[in-house]
RNA sequence: GGCCCCGUGGCGGAAUGGUAGACGCAACGGACUUAAAAUCCGUAGUUCCGAAAGGGACGUGUCCGUUCGAGUCGGACCGGGGCCA
C-alpha cells in the first residue's frame, strides 16, 4: 500500500510555490484585494506552538481568499528590537545585531517548512535600518504636528529593565516583561499624544464590527472616560487656601463626610515635611505598591490632617480632610470628596473611622424617611433626598443642577476625565530605534536634519556595564547642534518596541518605498481585512496601532484612521503538565503512558499528571512544532491546530490527536491514489440514482465549507471534511460523481493541508496546482432534496419521524403525523388538544 | 464590587427556539496478519424492563419562568476564566 510521503512532497510544492511566485501580491488597485495578516513574530529563534496556530489561521484564511480569486496580500516580518538581545549579548558576548538576524534565519526557515502562502518578497524586520529609518521620518512628523512631545512626569521605572515604561505596560504593578515591581520616579521622557484621540479612539471602536466585543470592552475601559465635575473646597487650618477634587458624583455632595488626598498630592508631601507621623503614614502607603488592585484590595486606611474643609454649598459646614490609600494621585486631581452613602470604597473608609453615613439618592421603591445605607453603598438610580435644593430630582439632573451651580460660584467646571494616559515611549536601551532629537543647551529639542537621517545605531558598544549602552558610548552622542553648530548631544533614548510593531501593516504594503509610506498602495490594501492574533494584545499593540493609523491619517499619509477592520483573536495551545515525585517539572518526551499510569520514559518512576496550561518552558509543557513537522509533516500540525477546539478557545495539544490527524493525511492520500479506473479530469457528471447521495454530500459540504471559512469556523469547517471523506468512503467505486468527489475533496482541504492536496491533484490526473484553482460552487440543486425527514413530539418530546415530501401539505403531515403508533399510544386513545406543524421542521401533538 | 465570556458523554466539541451529543480523540468487539503496526467492519449518554427484538424513564452546572416546544430566550444562584475598579 502506497504511503503518503509528507517530507518529500513538502518540500517539493514549496519549492514550486517559490518558483511560480504562486503567493505574490501585486500592488494593482484594479483588483479586488484582500489582506490577510497575522501578529509579526518576535525572532526569538524558534517558531512555538502558538505561532504555528496563529498562522495556520492566517494562512488557511488567505489560501481560501486566494482560491476566491482575490488579490490577497499576506506578507510576514519581524518584530526584532528589544531587551532580549541585549540580554543575549550581555549573557553570551553576540552582538543584539548578529544574534538577531541569526534567529530571524532559523525562523524564517520553520516558518517557510509550515508550507505558509506569504509573499516573503515583502519581508522585513523592524530593526532593518530601512525600516526604523521611515519611523524616524514617521516621528519627526509626528513631532511637528505636536503629537510627539519631551516631557518631564513621575513615570513607571523598572528596576530589573533598566528602563521605564508605559501605562500599559505595567500589569499589576510589575513590568510586563521583567515582572519587576515598578517604582515611580520622576523623569524626562518623550510622549505621544495618545489622549489627543482618546474621543475618537473610544468612538472608533463602536464602528469595529468585525472585532471581538471583548477587547472592544477592554479599549473602553482602558481610555475610561468619566465626565464630572472638577470644583475646589476653601480649606480652614491648611497651608493653602484650597484643594481641587474631582468627581463624577456631584449629585452627592450633601451626602459628603470627608475629603481624601492621595498620599502623593503635592498638598500632603508639604504637610508630611512638617508632620512625621504623616510622612511614616505616607511611606507605608507607598509599600503597597501602585497597583491599582492592591490598592483596592488592601485595607482602607487614612490619616486625619486636622485640616478642615468648608463644603460649597453650607459655608457653615465642614469636613475633615484624610490622606487616604485608596486615592491614586494619577486619575482626576488626586483628591476627592467622600460620600459613603454611595460609593462602596467612602463606605467602607467611613465605617472604619466612624465618620456620617447619609443616603442621598433614594431608590424608586425605597422610603426617603427610612432609606439609610448599611453595609453596601446604594449606586443606582434613584432621586434625591436630605440635598437642599437637589431635593426630588434624578440622579442625572441633580448631577446637572449642581455642576450648574457650582460653575455659576466660578469654584468649578465640569470636565471629561480619561483614565488613558499620554504614551511614554522613550526606553533607556541599545537595540530600539534611536530617536531622532539633538538636546542642544540654546536651541533646546532639535529635529535631526533631513541630511543627516537616518540616525543608525554604532555597533561599537558594550554590554558589561549596567546602564543605557548609547549614553555610555565615549563618541556617538556628541554632535554639533544643526541650528546653532554649538555643541549638542544626541538623544540616546531609543523607542519603545511598540512603536515599531504600530505601523508595520502600512509598511507592508510597499516594504521598499523611499517614503515611510507610499500612499497609494497603503490607501489600495488598507485596512487589513483580517487581522489574528493573541487577546494579550488587546489593549496594548492595538490601542497603539490604532493610535498611530490616525496619527498617520492627519499627517495625510492614509485614508484610513482604523488600521483592522476585522479581528480575531486566537485561543491559546495548552498541554498537559508533568510532574516527577521531587516535584520537578518534566518534558512530554520524558513521560510514558501506560496501563498503570503514568510514568518516566526509562525509570518506570510514576508522573504526576497535571492539568492542561498554556504551554510554556517554565513548566515544560512544551512540544516543539519542528520535532512534529519533522515526524508528521507540516500538513498534519496545521490540521491539528484547525481540528476540533473553536479558533477562539484554547487548544490541547495531544500526541493521540496528532496521529489522529496524520491518520487523516494518509486517508485522504489513500482514498485518491487507491480510486481504480477512475473516469479521466473533465468528464462530465449526472445524477443517477447510485451517486445522487454521493453528489448531495459534496454540494453541502462546499456550501458548509465555504460558510464556515467565511465566518473562520475552521473546526466545523474540519468536521464537515471527515463527513464528506466518510460519505466518499461509503459510495461506490469509480463514478464521473466520485472525481466530483475527489476532486472537491482536495480542493476544500487544500487551505488546510496545501501541500497533500498538490500531491492529490496531481494524482487525480491534473496538471495545474491546486493553488490556482477556483473555489468550487455549490449546485444549489443538489442542496435540495425531494422529501425530508422530520421529528414527531408529543408533548415536546420526541416520539418518532416521519419522512414526508418537502412540499407536503400541512394536513397531510398532520395525518402521517397521528398515525404514528408511539405517538397513538402516547395519546392514549384521547384526540390531540391541538397539533403545531411547522413545515420543514418538526410536529408537535399537544395531548 | 461592576461588566463580559464560559459550563453539553471518558475527552475536544456539534446543534437558525424544533430529532441533543454531528465530527474527531480515547475505549470496546470483530476481520485481516504467524504476530504486531497499518487498515477495514461494528458498538457506544446514563439507567430500568426484556432472552431477544424492542420499549420506558432520566439527561446540556442548579432552581424558577416564558413557550406547543428551551442546550439555545428571561430571572436568581453555583462554579471556572477575563477585563475594569
Amino acid at each position: 500500500m502506497a504511503r503518503y510521503n509528507a517530507k518529500d512532497s513538502e518540500r517539493h510544492w514549496q519549492s514550486v510555490w517559490t518558483e511560480r511566485q504562486s503567493f505574490r501580491a501585486e500592488n494593482d488597485t484594479t483588483k479586488k484585494k484582500c489582506y490577510v495578516l497575522e501578529m509579526f513574530p518576535y525572532p526569538s529563534g524558534r517558531i512555538h506552538m502558538g505561532h504555528v496556530r496563529n498562522y495556520t489561521m492566517g494562512d488557511c484564511l488567505a489560501r481560501y481568499r486566494h482560491a476566491q480569486g482575490y488579490n490577497v496580500l499576506h506578507p510576514m516580518g519581524w518584530d526584532a528590537f528589544g531587551l532580549p538581545a541585549e540580554n543575549a549579548a550581555r549573557e553570551k558576548g553576540v552582538h543584539p545585531r548578529e544574534w538577531t538576524y541569526a534567529n530571524i534565519a532559523a525562523m524564517r526557515d520553520q516558518l517557510k517548512a509550515m508550507g505558509l502562502a506569504i509573499d516573503w518578497s515583502r519581508e522585513f524586520a523592524t530593526c532593518d535600518p530601512e525600516y526604523y529609518a521611515r519611523q524616524q521620518a514617521l516621528f519627526l512628523e509626528f513631532f511637528k504636528l505636536g503629537l510627539a512631545y519631551r516631557a518631564e512626569a513621575d513615570v513607571n521605572w523598572d528596576p530589573v529593565d533598566h528602563t521605564v515604561l508605559a501605562n500599559e505596560q505595567v500589569i499589576e504593578g510589575r513590568g510586563w516583561r521583567s515582572g519587576a515591581l515598578v517604582e515611580r520616579r520622576k523623569l524626562s521622557q518623550w510622549f505621544f499624544r495618545i489622549t489627543s484621540f482618546a474621543d475618537d479612539l473610544l468612538a472608533g471602536l463602536d464602528t469595529l464590527e468585525r472585532w471581538p466585543d471583548k477587547v472592544r470592552i477592554m479599549q473602553r475601559n482602558w481610555i475610561g472616560r468619566s465626565e464630572g465635575l472638577k470644583f475646589s473646597f476653601r480649606l480652614k487650618n491648611a497651608p493653602k487656601d484650597s484643594v481641587d477634587v474631582f468627581s463624577t458624583r456631584p449629585d452627592t455632595l450633601f451626602g459628603a463626610s470627608f475629603l481624601a488626598l492621595s498620599p502623593d498630592h503635592p498638598l500632603t508631601t508639604e504637610l508630611a515635611a512638617k508632620d512625621e507621623k504623616l510622612a511614616e503614614f505616607v511611606a507605608e502607603c507607598k509599600r503597597i505598591g501602585t497597583a491599582e488592585e492592591a490598592i483596592e484590595t488592601a485595607e482602607k486606611l487614612g490619616y486625619d490632617t486636622g485640616i478642615r474643609a468648608v463644603h460649597p454649598f453650607d459655608p457653615s459646614w465642614d469636613l475633615p480632610v484624610y490622606v487616604a490609600n485608596f486615592v491614586l494621585m494619577g486619575y482626576g486631581t488626586g483628591a476627592i470628596f467622600g460620600c459613603p452613602a454611595h460609593d462602596q470604597r467612602d463606605l467602607d473608609f467611613a465605617r472604619k473611622y466612624e465618620l456620617p453615613v447619609q443616603a442621598v439618592v433614594v431608590p424608586e421603591d425605597a422610603d426617603p424617611k427610612s432609606f439609610a445605607v448599611s453595609n453596601e453603598a446604594y449606586t443606582g438610580s434613584g432621586h434625591l433626598a436630605n440635598s437642599s435644593f437637589l431635593d426630588g430630582l434624578d440622579v442625572d439632573s441633580a448631577k446637572a443642577e449642581a455642576s450648574r451651580r457650582i460653575e455659576e460660584a466660578g469654584t468649578g467646571t465640569r470636565t471629561v476625565n480619561y483614565r488613558l494616559r499620554d504614551w511614554l515611549v522613550s526606553r533607556q536601551r541599545y537595540w530600539g530605534c534611536p530617536i531622532p532629537i539633538i538636546h542642544c543647551d540654546s536651541c533646546g529639542l532639535v529635529p535631526v536634519p533631513a541630511k543627516d537621517m537616518p540616525v543608525t545605531l554604532p555597533d561599537d558598544v558594550r554590554f558589561d556595564v549596567p546602564g543605557n549602552p548609547l549614553d555610555l558610548h565615549p563618541t556617538w552622542k556628541h554632535v554639533a547642534c544643526p541650528t546653532c553648530g554649538g555643541k549638542a548631544r544626541r538623544e540616546t533614548d531609543t523607542f519603545d518596541t511598540f512603536v515599531d510593531s504600530s505601523w508595520y501593516f502600512t509598511r507592508f504594503t510597499d516594504p521598499h518605498a523611499d517614503a515611510p509610506v507610499n500612499e497609494k498602495a497603503a490607501n489600495y490594501w488598507l485596512a487589513v481585512d483580517q487581522y489574528i492574533g493573541g487577546v494579550e494584545h488587546a489593549v496594548l499593540h492595538l490601542l497603539y496601532a490604532r493610535f498611530f493609523t490616525r496619527a498617520m491619517h492627519k499627517a495625510g499619509l492614509v485614508a484610513v484612521q482604523e488600521p483592522f477592520a476585522g479581528l480575531f483573536t486566537q485561543g491559546m495551545v495548552c498541554h498537559e503538565t508533568y510532574k516527577d515525585q521531587d516535584g520537578n517539572w518534566l518534558l512530554p518526551e520524558e513521560i510514558e503512558k501506560q496501563a498503570g499510569g503514568t510514568v518516566r520514559c526509562g525509570t518506570g518512576a510514576p508522573v504526576t499528571v497535571g492539568p492542561s496550561e498554556k504551554m510554556s518552558k517554565s513548566k515544560k509543557n512544551v512540544v516543539a512544532p519542528e520535532t512534529i513537522i519533522d515526524i508528521f509533516g507540516a500538513d498534519t500540525i496545521r490540521w491539528f491546530m484547525l481540528s476540533d477546539s473553536p479558533p477562539e478557545r484554547d487548544i490541547e495539544w495531544t500526541q493521540d490527536g496528532a496521529e489522529g490527524c496524520w491518520r487523516f493525511v494518509q486517508r485522504v492520500y489513500r482514498l485518491v491514489t487507491e480510486t481504480e479506473n477512475l473516469p479521466p479530469p473533465g468528464t462530465p457528471v449526472a445524477s443517477d440514482e447510485t451517486t445522487l447521495e454521493l453528489r448531495r454530500a459534496v454540494h453541502r459540504a462546499i456550501d458548509w465549507v465555504t460558510d464556515d471559512l467565511e465566518n473562520l469556523r475552521f473546526n466545523r469547517a474540519v468536521a464537515r471534511i471527515y463527513e464528506l471523506t466518510n460519505a466518499i468512503s461509503a459510495a461506490p467505486a469509480s463514478s464521473p460523481a466520485r472525481r466530483e468527489a475527489l476532486e472537491t475533496l482536495v480542493v476544500l482541504v487544500a487551505p488546510m493541508m496545501p501541500h497533500l492536496a498538490e500531491t492529490c491533484w496531481q494524482a487525480l490526473g491534473h496538471a495545474s496546482l491546486v493553488v490556482d484553482t477556483p473555489w468550487p460552487m455549490p449546485d444549489p440543486a443538489l442542496l435540495k432534496s425531494d422529501t425530508i425527514t422530520i421529528a414527531v413530539q408529543v408533548n415536546g418530546k420526541r416520539r418518532g419521524e416521519i419522512e414526508i415530501p418537502v412540499a407536503a401539505a400541512e394536513a397531510e403531515i398532520r395525518d402521517l403525523a397521528l398515525a404514528l403508533d408511539p405517538v397513538q399510544r402516547a395519546l392514549e386513545g384521547k384526540a390531540p388538544r391541538r397539533v403545531i406543524v411547522v413545515p420543514g421542521r418538526i410536529v408537535n401533538v399537544v395531548a
